[in-house]
Parts: structure tokens; C-alpha cells; sequence
RNA sequence: GGACCCGUAGCCUAGCGGAUAGGGCACUUCCCUCCUAAGGAAGGGGUCGUGGGUUCGAUUCCCACCGGGUCCGCCA
């Protein structure tokens, strides 16, 4: 079903002699300065070149030449600009109807049979998660859900990196110091138990610096699958692992599958020699085994050790080529910090110069650091701001919140808000803005309950709900919308109209700030539109309806936007 | 030394070649006999890091510089 703002792009399209197509036409389209100017604008620069005609020539000939569909009243040039009035029955009538009809589906847009898949959290198995772990799963699952409303089919793949000297390091403090302890013994939640013992090696090394080296003869113990140091590491991964998932579980991130390092380090033999063979895998003096980028503008990159050893890239060469095969993708993502730009810069280099064919349907969504007050997260030394800590914090602010409001709440009830408004409160803090910049996490102001929050977005949601709730089982079948004139339901019905462009937008360019701040306008002319216009008070019945219609419009499009944010939106609050 | 990212009001942030630079926090002043005030209305606060250049037009593109960060490991 085409919304207004497709109808005034074919319009357009059609009136340029289809020179620009309609959806090109479509992502054109802005907001003028102000009401007075007009509701829609189409800037005409980028005709200019195309028609050898200045902007404003266009924009004039364009007001004369275009046949106006229904939905819009005028269109004027304003110099290069191409204004158009909407006409505020019609537009209504559109847009309140279609997103009533499709509900839960308006904004998703049909299978495009593309097959993604999107690599995200990969925790290390030797510390719990951390704050950085909550970006990348924010991000992570939004990005999931924004490219399978844009019609793709997601696999969602955790790499849990589960060998490696780091696990060698937990593993060995436990071995030393552990005295056979067991998480449900010390009483503490298994990831966090193992993750003791990390600190503790590094603790322990500053003062005995002959541990690196037990931890590097465990690491040579491991790959000669030494009987013991498998069992150790089976044991302590299993912990780590099942409290990970517990983490998850709360969180809300889910996985379709899960790949583990130890499984696919030494499966990069063919690679290896592959590269040798195409000649730009050599042995340096110390007999390691290097990628020579150098003439590619990128650092060589070190891709075995000098004794044979896996480091972690030979990992991601396996599981790569694995992931591609086997599941038949188009397209592979990386959710992964930006502290790790050129090491994906020349992972893919090396996909590139293999001669993969799919070595150009590599991404790495990068995103920037997450910074405490006191500095960069250092899990080594214990200054992390521990996952399952915030969560539970955040969780308690919301319960008070909660509480505050409604003091003979139940307890189920209780527990079930204060968890979706944290959640929410983290989540859009961690997407409300570009993904590429730097975040620094002071716990007190950053996740805020007002303003441009995920909790504001459920309140406005719960707002709207409960009018619906007041409003019973009205009938808002076969609305005319003659009654429904201001200027704020019309802003409304604007934005609700944007929604499905501003998914497509969000997904294309991997950015869920894109959706969030469209949310974020949303809310705000719903809230303006509710203190102006009372619904249930409604000067007639008619009026009540229609009102009622956007009211259940928005809380529909609020819904729809919050869960592809993995946000869930709340009945009350 | 080299490469990349970020500098927008006290703080956070959108916009990234075009119409008066949008928001939020904090601050000032109003609004709960009225559908949830986690809200709304109004207000003050900006040389868009600095200097050049390209352009009819630059916060947006290019160059230099200055701040901040990251990476350049036989760590992951």
C-alpha cells in the first residue's frame, strides 16, 4: 500500500520523465524550515547536471508540470526547492489506515532472499562481559533486526573466542591458587568466578614474571591436547559459558549460532598454503609466517608463529571461508570495536588477494570505544564496568522509579517494568547515537530515565495505551478524518509516515541512531499532540475516533520501531 | 615515524554540499480540579577546533595545523 510520500515521489518521477526512478526520488525528500513553507520538499540541485537547468528553473517547472495526487493540496517552488502542502483529510486517511491494516508489519519490506549473516558480542571465555559487550549486542541485535525488516534473512553468529594464551592465563591462576574451588562453592555466578582468576594471574605475574611463561607452556600443553589442560579448559569454559548465557538471556541477545574458536584455529592449513602458493604468505628471519600487505598500503600481518602456533587470525581465515560454504551467504558482518579497523582492513585484503569471490561481501561494522571516567575498560587490571553489574543497577533505579509511581504495585509486576525500562534506558543510550563515535559511560548521567531515552519512548507508548484502554472497543472502521485538523496531528502523521523509509535507511547504512531519532521526533509530537488535544474529551465523536485512530497509529508505529531496537514496549508504567 | 577515527552552546548529540545549524541534559519561568508531570509550553545560551583552498553556495569536500582517541603484537 503507497503512502503519500511515494505517491508525490512518482509524481515527480514521472514528471522527470523518470530520469530519477521513484524511490531515488523518495530518499530526496525532506522537511522545509518551517510549516508555513510547506510539508514536504524536494530539493532540485542534484537535476540541475542532469537537465542543464538551474535548481530553481526546475523546481518551477516542476510546480507547474506535476499532476498532484489527491494527498496534497498545493505545490509551490520556492527558488530551488519543489514545497508541497499536504492536505490533511487525506493524508490521514492514508496513513492512519495503512498502519492500522498492516500493524506489526508496517515497516518491514518484502524478502529480498539475501542471505546475511552478522558476527556479534564475541566474549573471551577467561572474564565476564562487559559494558563494551552491551554496545556491541545493542548494536549486534538492532542491526539484526533492522536488515530482517528490510527483507533479508539474518543468521545471528556469536564467535566465542575460547582458546588462546588470555584463557591460558585464567586458567593457570586456578590451577596455582584455585585450591579446587567451584563457582557454586564460592557462591558466585560462574563467568564471574573464572574471571577472578584473570586478575589474579595478572596480579600475581606483575610480582612473578615466570608465570608468562607456565601460561605459554600451557598454551603449547593445550594445542598438543594434553589430557589435563583439555580437562581444566573444559571445565572452566563450561562455567564461563553458562553464565554468559544467563547474561544473554537478560540482556535479550539471542544467537542462531555459535562458533568457538578451538574449533576452527588449525582448520586454516589450505589457506595457509594457499597463500604460500599465490606467493604473498612468506617466512620472515624468525621464522614466522607473514601476509605481505605492504604493497597494498596495509602492514604485513603475522599469520602463524615461528613454532607453528595458531595466533587469532588464522581463526577468522577458517571460519570465514566455513561461514560463506556452508551457510550460502551474500553478505557477512562483523560487529566488532573500531579499535580493530585495520585488522579487518587487512583480513579482508587477505580474503581479496586468496581470491575468494565473496572477499568483497565482507563488512566490519565498527563502532568506537566505550570510556569509563577513569579510562578505557581494562579487564586486565579489573577496572571493568562488569555487565551483569550495570544491568542490575540500572534495574534497581527503574524499580525505584517504578515504585515512586505506584506504590501497592505487585512484585511480579514490579520486577517485569524496572527490568524492560533498564534495558531500555541501556540499549538506546548505546544506539541513539552514531556507531563510530567514542562513548564515555559515567553510570550516574548516562542512563538517564528523561529526554531522549528509551524509557521516554515507553512512557509516551504506555501513554497512548492507556487511552486505548479508556476507549474500549470503539469502532475506528470507516473514518472520513474530516474532523482531525491541527497542526499537531498533522506533524504526527507526517512522522508516522516516515517510518518505513527511516527503516530502510537504518538497515542500508547498518545505523539504528537513524531509527532512534526518528523515534525520538515521534514521541515528541505525540506528546505535544496529547496535551493540546484530549482524546477522550473530544468536542465530538466523530473527533474522539479519529484522535483515537492516530493514537492507536502511533502506539503501533512506537511498538514496531522499539522492536527492532530489541526494545520492548511496555503496557503501563 | 605511519595509518585511521572524533572535535557542533557548560555537558551529550543530529545534520555531512544547499532554505533561519535540529534535539536532549543542566539553567530560568510557567502548566497536574484535565486521557500516566518518566510529560508539556516559553526563554537564555553557537565565530559548527583554527587557518587556507575548491564552489554560485562549506558544519558538510580538499590541504595544513591544533586538541582528543585508537591501531601499527609470533595478544585476542
Amino acid at each position: 500500500m503507497p503512502g503519500f510520500r511515494e505517491e508525490i515521489a512518482k509524481v515527480i518521477s514521472l514528471s522527470l520523465k523518470e530520469r530519477l526512478k521513484q524511490d531515488e526520488v523518495l530518499a530526496l525528500l525532506e522537511s522545509p524550515p518551517s510549516a508555513e513553507m510547506g510539508d514536504i520538499a524536494f530539493p532540485c540541485f542534484k537535476l540541475a547536471a542532469l537537465f542543464k537547468k538551474s535548481p530553481a528553473e526546475i523546481a518551477k517547472h516542476l510546480s507547474q508540470d506535476v499532476k498532484l495526487p489527491a494527498s496534497v493540496e498545493k505545490a509551490e517552488a520556492a527558488g530551488p526547492y519543489l514545497n508541497f502542502f499536504l492536505q490533511k483529510e487525506s493524508i490521514a486517511k492514508q496513513a492512519i489506515s495503512r498502519i492500522l491494516k498492516e500493524g506489526a508489519s508496517y515497516g518491514k519490506l518484502k524478502a529480498n532472499g539475501k542471505r546475511v549473516m552478522v558476527e556479534y558480542s564475541a566474549p573471551n571465555t577467561n572474564k565476564p562481559l562487559h559494558l563494551g559487550h552491551l554496545r556491541n549486542d545493542s548494536i549486534g541485535m538492532a542491526v539484526c533486526k533492522l536488515l530482517e525488516a528490510a527483507g533479508c534473512k539474518v543468521i545471528k553468529a556469536n564467535l566465542v573466542n575460547d582458546r588462546g594464551i588470555h584463557i591460558c592465563k585464567s586458567m593457570l591462576a586456578y590451577r596455582l591458587f584455585g585450591k579446587g574451588k567451584t563457582p557454586a562453592r564460592a557462591g558466585l555466578k560462574p563467568d564471574h568466578f573464572v574471571g577472578k582468576y584473570y586478575v589474579l594471574y595478572n596480579k600475581k605475574a606483575a610480582e612473578k614474571p615466570e608465570l608468562e611463561m607456565q601460561a605459554y607452556e600451557m598454551l603449547t600443553l593445550w594445542e598438543a591436547k594434553d589430557r589435563k589442560t583439555i580437562a581444566l579448559w573444559k571445565k572452566m569454559n563450561e562455567w564461563v559459558l553458562k553464565g554468559f548465557k544467563e547474561t544473554y538471556k537478560n540482556f535479550g541477545s539471542s544467537f542462531d549460532h555459535w562458533f568457538f574458536e578451538s574449533e576452527f584455529y588449525d582448520r586454516a592449513k589450505p589457506l595457509v598454503e594457499l597463500g604460500k602458493q599465490k606467493g604473498f604468505f612468506s617466512v620472515n628471519d624468525e621464522g614466522a609466517l607473514l601476509a605481505r600487505l605492504e604493497n597494498y598500503g596495509l602492514p604485513d600481518k603475522t599469520v602463524s608463529r615461528a613454532d607453528g602456533t595458531s595466533i587469532y587470525i588464522t581463526n577468522d581465515l577458517a571460519l570465514t571461508r566455513h561461514k560463506f560454504e556452508h551457510f550460502m551467504l551474500d553478505e557477512s558482518i562483523w560487529v566488532v570495536g573500531s579499535e580493530q579497523n585495520l585488522y579487518f582492513k587487512q583480513l579482508f585484503k587477505i580474503f581479496e588477494l586468496l581470491g575468494f569471490a565473496w572477499a568483497g561481501k565482507c563488512r566490519h561494522l565498527s563502532y568506537g570505544m566505550v570510556f569509563l571516567p577513569s579510562g578505557k575498560l581494562k579487564s586486565r587490571e579489573g577496572i571493568v564496568v562488569d555487565a551483569d553489574n550495570i544491568i542490575a543497577e540500572v534495574n534497581c533505579l527503574a524499580s525505584k522509579e517504578v515504585l515512586k509511581r505506584h506504590k501497592k504495585i505487585k512484585k511480579t509486576e514490579l520486577s517485569n517494568r524496572a527490568r524492560a525500562v533498564g534495558l531500555a534506558a541501556i540499549k538506546f543510550y548505546m544506539l541513539k547515537t552514531a556507531a563510530q563515535k567514542d562513548l564515555h559511560f559515567r553510570p550516574r548521567e548516562s542512563i538517564s530515565f528523561e529526554g531522549e531515552t528509551g524509557p521516554y519512548i515507553q512512557y509516551t507508548y504506555a501513554r497512548a495505551k492507556s487511552i486505548l484502554r479508556k476507549a474500549k472497543k470503539t469502532s475506528l472502521q470507516n473514518l472520513l478524518f474530516t474532523q482531525l485538523q491541527s497542526d499537531e496531528a498533522k506533524n504526527l502523521i507526517k512522522l508516522l509516515a516516515q517510518f518505513p523509509e527511516a527503516v530502510q535507511k537504518s538497515a542500508d547504512s547498518l545505523s539504528p541512531h537513524i531509527l532512534c531519532q526518528l523515534l525520538i521526533e515521534t514521541a515528541e509530537a505525540f506528546n505535544t499532540f496529547y496535551h493540546r488535544h484530549p482524546v477522550m474529551q473530544a468536542e465530538s465523536v466523530e473527533l474522539k475516533k479519529e484522535r483515537l485512530a492516530l493514537v492507536q497509529a502511533t502506539a503501533q508505529v512506537l511498538k514496531n520501531g522499539l522492536a527492532l531496537l530489541n526494545i520492548e514496549a511496555i503496557e503501563r508504567m
